[in-house]
This record gives structure tokens, sequence and C-alpha cells, in this order.
RNA sequence: CGCGGGGUGGAGCAGCCCGGUAGCUCGUCAGGCUCAUAACCUGAAGGUCCUAGGUUCAAAUCCUAGCCCCGCAACCA
């Protein structure tokens, strides 16, 4: 039993609708995992919702439904998202999983008896209207508290802390000696010089149940629910357990006999996140795993943000992209295309309908899609569809081509590795040009000439389509289907050159990408 | 000194980590081709790589200072 590739987002809150930031980090990681299946590792590939807390309560309350029915609505709509993507997901956690429930219980008890955690009285200032403690910032400039709190009272409220600040030396040196632990690098100097210039306090972990009922129950104390860290970090290492993986299982006392035969998959080898929650994760999520004795996840990846026409994004301005309108008009490869493309991951990026037509017009349909129809097409018109001897002119440009795209893939450089497929799809083009395969046509002594340019061009064709399987699988399948191929473009390996034999016939050429003109 | 990101030809970006002819898409102009989704190919114009210092044989790339934009500080990925 070999470990496999683990990877991960981060669980969507379920009191919203989805929006582009999840769609885009959803498209990143299923790219990642199907970068890694296509380069021969087993894969494995978990996102899912979270589904607890106060914001999901209060909306439940306020549709008149219980919370259970309210996210199980919501969680038809979040699993239509990852097959609206056609996302590669092994698993959906939801945080009200009994599995679930069952991994928090268990870290939270081996933390408990450890001596990790306390219960302390926090006092502060409350407002009943609300059920919510304030903080400084909700205070207005003279001191007052604004009139939306209602009657504010100074409370005292007994909660349970997590040892967390005895632990901040440790994870320093580990973040020093582990480079590639938070990436891109600039997030990682921004956790270090958090950790170096801040005291870690320890992390409060509960509310009572009186106040928040829509949680998971400590189960040495019942009167209080878990809050948010416990309850949605714990989600990477609750699929793991709950196939028996036997890292977390065994360090956590959990039985490894549920699931036969245990799958390993600890530690996660990419937790995929947005750029506002990277403290959570290169904070909170190793220190509570090391306390719990569990090992780290080897890499936190940092993605940016979108904004719009150079705005931000914003529901109650409407300037919003909703990633299922688009892939509607403009077809799901049309979509990862563009915010792989347009977006490194890590920097912010900002979405433009005008870029996005500009991409799918100049890229997908004169660039590949294209490549593919005028290849095919000639092959079909001049040799009737059956593939000549092989030929070597586009040999050296795909293998360079191949070379790049691997080790882009391998560092997780999506961006770069398109950018490299494309480069290779313009060389072909330019030798179509360069070769002149209608005029060779003309010319019954030119026909090995024609046969060993028609060769290279629909061979190209064939290593583009697996090269871009992980970016656009539909596209490369419906490649390989017009090359007459059976099966997915889904192993790297098969994109060495020489993979169409002399005497296939192939498929019948279409366009990839209709060009939608206005 | 709250935290962070960014300033590269008309627009949008890559390159910066690991210094060494400034690259990509769009747009403009001129040619070519006709297989193909009026697509493709070639060439041209257009750049003080924010500013000022520094290191270096050599800096968009490293260092220092400054200027200017923009996010974040619980809708938010």
């Amino acid at each position: 039993m070999s470990k496999r590739f683990y990877i991960t987002t981060a669980i969507d809150y379920t009191n919203g609708a989805p929006h582009l930031g999840h769609a885009y980090e959803k498209v990143i990681t299923d790219v990642i995992a199907r970068s890694r299946r296509s380069l021969g590792q087993e894969a494995f590939f978990l996102t899912g919702i979270d589904e607890h807390g106060q914001k999901v309560q209060q909306a439940a309350q306020a549709e008149g439904k219980t919370p259970q029915v309210y996210c199980d609505e919501l969680a038809v709509i979040w699993k239509a998202l990852a097959a609206k993507l056609d996302l590669s997901i092994d698993d959906f956690i939801r945080t009200t999983d009994a599995r679930h429930k069952q991994v928090v219980g268990a870290i939270l008890t081996k933390l408990k008896n450890q001596g990790d955690l306390y219960k302390e009285p926090y006092k502060g200032f409350y407002s009943v209207k609300e059920e919510t403690f304030l903080t400084e910032k909700d205070r207005n400039p003279d001191g007052t508290w604004a009139a939306q709190w209602g009657h504010v009272v100074e409370l005292i409220e007994e909660n349970w802390y997590f040892k967390m600040g005895q632990h901040q030396q440790w994870l320093i040196d580990y973040i020093e000696a582990n480079p590639s632990f938070v990436q891109p690098d600039y997030r990682r100097n921004e956790v270090l010089g958090f950790l170096k210039s801040e005291k870690l306090a320890d992390l409060c972990i509960t509310r009572p149940a009186s106040r928040l009922s829509w949680g998971i129950p400590l189960p040495f104390d019942p009167e209080y629910v878990t809050y948010v860290w416990f309850d949605a970090l714990t989600n990477y290492i609750t699929v793991p357990a709950s196939l028996g993986d036997p890292t977390v299982c065994n360090a956590l006392g959990l039985s490894t006999n549920n699931s036969q035969p245990s799958t390993s998959l600890w530690p996660a080898d990419v937790h995929v996140i947005g750029k506002d929650i990277v403290k959570f994760h290169a904070v909170y999520w190793p220190i509570m795993l090391h306390a719990a004795g569990v090992p780290l996840p080897k890499q936190i990846l940092a993605h940016g943000w979108w904004q719009k026409e150079g705005a931000k994004i914003s529901k109650s301005t409407g300037n919003i992209v909703d990633p299922i309108a688009v892939i509607d008009e403009w077809g799901l490869d049309a979509f990862r295309f563009y915010v792989l493309r347009e977006l490194d991951i890590g920097p912010d990026g900002n979405w433009t309908d005008a870029g996005f037509k500009a991409r799918y017009q100049a890229e997908l349909a004169n660039g590949l899609g294209n490549l593919v129809n005028r290849s095919l097409s000639m092959l079909k018109r001049y040799r009737n569809g059956v593939v000549p001897a092989p030929a070597n002119d586009l040999a050296a440009d795909a293998a360079k081509a191949i070379a790049d795209v691997k080790s882009q893939l391998e560092k997780n450089e999506l961006q770069g590795a398109l950018q490299s497929i494309w480069a290779f799809i313009t060389r072909a083009n330019q030798y179509v040009d360069q070769t002149a395969p209608f005029k060779l046509a003309k010319d019954p002594a030119q026909a090995q000439r024609l046969d060993e340019v028609l060769y290279n061009l629909s061979e190209s064709c064939r290593v583009i389509a697996v090269l871009l399987w992980p970016f656009l699988p539909a596209s490369a399948t419906k490649i390989y289907e017009q090359l007459g191929l059976t099966g997915a473009p889904n192993q790297f390996a098969a994109a060495a050159w020489g993979g169409l034999k002399q005497g296939h016939a192939i498929g019948s050429p279409a366009p990839l990408f209709p060009r939608k003109d206005q």
C-alpha cells in the first residue's frame, strides 16, 4: 500500500452561493490532481463544505428551516458545482458527516488528555440582540456602541482554549527549515514575519452550546461546541481516518479496521487555499497537528484573488463573475483555460470579459482549435484520413515542450505549462506555413514529403492532447477522438513522439472551440 | 511606522527567486498564404522595464531610499 498524492481545497462555508473564487481554487486543485495522475502517481483529491457556525444557524432560522435541512440543500448546490467543473474528486467532505464528528472528537479528546486544553473565563462586551461578543472594531469613534447591536452588556463567559502559544518557536524553526512548506515565498515570509513579531496567543476553540447550538459538542464537556478551527481544519484528516489511513488512525487512536483495505493518504501533499486563510493553515493547523502527534502536510499553496474589470468583486455592487453562467455560455474548458492562463498561482488577478473573449478567440479557437482542424482536415483530404509513415521534423520541438511541461507540472507552475504548450502550438502553425502541405498536395512528385508533413502535424496534435489533458480534459479527449484514438490522453508518458502508427485511420475533424463572432 | 500586493512599448500580462540579446496575447501598419473556425505565417512601428542612488565587467532581475496605485482589517477564494 503506497501513499497516494493527497491534495485538498479549502472547504467552503455554506452561507452563500458559489462564486468565481471558489471555482478558481477548485480548478487549480483539479489540474494539479490530474497532472499527478497523468505523471503516474495515484492521487486523491478532496473538497467539501464547512457547515457549522452561527451564520448558518441564523440563515437557516431566517428561512424557517432546521440547520441540517438548510445544509443538505446547499450541499446539493456545492456538489453540483464540483460536477459542473468536472472535478476529478475522490471524496466530498461535509463537516456534518458522522465520520467527521468522530475525528473531531478523537483529536480533541487526545489533546484534552494530554493537558493541551484548558477552560477559562472570557470577559467582554456582548450584544444581547445579536448574540455575539463585540470587539473594539465594533465601537464607534466616540466609544459608544452602534445602534445595530442593541443593548450591550459586559459579560463573562467560560470557554475552552488550546495551548498554542508554547509551540511558536517550534513552528518558526519548522518553516525556516522547510522553505516549500508555505508557497509562494512571499506568503512564507509573511507568516514568518507574523510569527516573529507577535506573541501567539492561545486559541479559543469553543462556544457555549447555549449560544451556538449548531456545532460539534466536546466529547468531554457537552455544554460546549467546537468553534471553527477544530471543526473546519480537521476535515483534512477526517477522510484519511475514515479510509483507515494508518498515520492518522494510529496518532489519534482510531481503529484502522473500519475500511479494508486501508488507504494511505496522510500527510497531505498540498492544501490549496486562498491568501486570506494562510494564517489558519500555516500557523494554527500545523500546531494543532503537531500537538496531536500527527505529521504536518507537506505544502500550503496559497492563491490570490480576482478582481473584475479592475475593481473589487462584490455582491453588494453586483460586480461579480458567475462561473456557472460563463461555463454555460463558453464551455467548461474555456473557463478553466482562462483562469489558469490569465493568472499564476499566487498573485491577484483581474477578470475582464474582453480578455476572456480575446483568449478564447486567439488562443483556443485560432491557435489550438484551428491547428487541429487544419491538420486533420488535410490528412483527411489528401490521405483519406490514414496516417502515413512516421517522420521527425517536429520531434525535437515536441520533446522540448514535453520536457518543459513535465518540469512545470511537477512544480505546480500551471500558467507556465500552458505557455509552453502554446509555444509548441505556435511552432506547429508556423510549420504548416513553412512546409505548405496544400502546395505539396498539388504535385504528385512531392507525395513523400507531403506524407512526412502530415505525419508531423497529426502527431503534434496527439502530443498536444496529452499535454493539455490536465488542463482541458474534455478538449484533449476530443482531439483524441478526432484522431480516431480511443480512451483519454491521460497518461503523460504517451506524449512521447511517435505514438501514431502508420496506417491508423483518424476520425472526423470538427472545430474544438467554435468562433463566437458578434 | 497595522498587514500585504503591484508599478515592464496603446491595453492586459510573463520575465525578477538562480543578474548577461526585453517575451506573450490583444491592438495598429505593411506584406504573404489559402489547408483551416474570415483562421494561419512574415515583417514593421511603438519601451526612460516608477524615481534616485549602490553592488557588479554586466541589473527589469540583487541592495538602499523615495514616489505612486491597489487590496485586506469577517460577504468574501
